[in-house]
DNA sequence: CCGTATTGATGACAATTGTCATACTACATT
DNA sequence: AATGTAGTATGACAATTGTCATCAATACGG
């Protein structure tokens, strides 16, 4: 019997999911958590559950960082994660992480079951597809550059984001501009918009 | 017997609601579609569903224009639509085209479930709380800022944004000064992001 | 017609942003 | 010690963006 806790933030959703788990004999829905903070909680007070299968975009905690979690605190769950829109820079990160799948939700629910066995049975799951566009997937940004990135596209102006990042001002402009210029971008909002778009920030 | 379309265009998601759905007694899920077109397609192939449960946000068509195909072509379906955010826009826009209910995606199932009993048993269903957030939705930008706006957070150019709505340059910086002090927001991009997330844009 | 919004344009100015060359530090490599 | 190289800072400059006051044309209700 493989036990898995069900991750995802809108609970709709989350309650179909896991509704349609448990309707697989071999699965038993232990628990369902709406984000990553949810899911210490539960991890404290259960034991762990053999597939934690969690959603990546999520409020307050996401997917990926939710599976850090569970790789540094040596918890002995396999993290599937299921993603909207295939954004190659997660995949990098969700491997380097130890994310043992990773299902798009426009795969159908065949697809998620047999996954979720498959990684049970030792195996890594990624669609080709994925996994050929996380491999032509060159990030040219530097850390620094995402981050002022990200901070530039939550609409902070150059000054905030300099004492946000304790650097100064002028660097602070270096690097969006070095980011505008590698990703060919007309201004920090398109910059931005592309870096989003491949799941960079 | 209750018998429901569902529409909505993550397969993954697309099962699980059908599914949860068709573990009601008086359920009987007749088809599943991703999108609108396919939607109409299905109705001239089959008899029209007691309701249509469709997703608000999908690719080709979205649910809004699904619900104004079937008012404007009489069938006798009611539409009950499902958004992830609450987006006031969206409501009151809904509301004219004769939408039977709308349902958050943050709601569980039994809320879900509960709805559509009850826009079969003749009521129209909206949380009070989306009901709310549409009356107070005060939209305080006039069409051309919201043009403006929308371009600028594609990454667009003041020069080009003047090009595409044929005004010139120095009158899309008096919008954007606009729809910036409007919002309460520091620049463009900031009163990009504070509009998306109202649905204005 | 008259007053008065509305819509769009201008010009001037300040602030912010984008670009670039240069320089300083710490740290690793030879 | 000499060299190389990230990472950060500076300063100077141009371009873009944000703000504001003002003005013209048009539309609209009286």
């Amino acid at each position: 019997m493989t036990t898995i806790l069900v991750v995802e933030d809108q609970s709709l959703v989350r309650d179909a999911i896991a509704m349609l788990l448990s309707l697989e004999d071999e699965f038993d829905v232990k628990g369902k958590c709406s984000h990553g903070q949810e899911v210490i909680h539960f991890l404290e007070n259960n034991p762990a559950p053999d597939i934690i299968l969690s959603d990546i975009e999520m409020p307050q905690m996401s997917g990926l960082d939710l599976a850090v979690h569970v790789a540094s605190h040596h918890i002995a769950s396999h993290v599937v994660l299921m993603t909207t829109f295939a954004k190659p820079g997660y995949i990098k990160r969700a491997m380097t992480v130890g994310v043992k799948g990773f299902v798009l939700k426009e795969a159908d629910s065949d697809y998620l079951i047999a996954s979720i066995k498959d990684v049970i049975a030792g195996k890594v799951v990624i669609s080709t597809e994925l996994a050929l566009m996380a491999l032509d997937d060159n990030n040219p940004l530097s850390e620094k550059e995402m981050s002022a990135l990200k901070l530039a596209s939550e609409g902070m102006k150059t000054h905030d984001i300099a004492s946000a990042l304790f650097l100064s001002e002028g660097t602070v402009r270096n690097y969006l501009s070095e980011a505008i210029s590698k990703l060919n971008a007309t201004n920090r909002i398109d910059a931005a918009r592309i870096a989003q778009q491949k799941g960079w920030l």
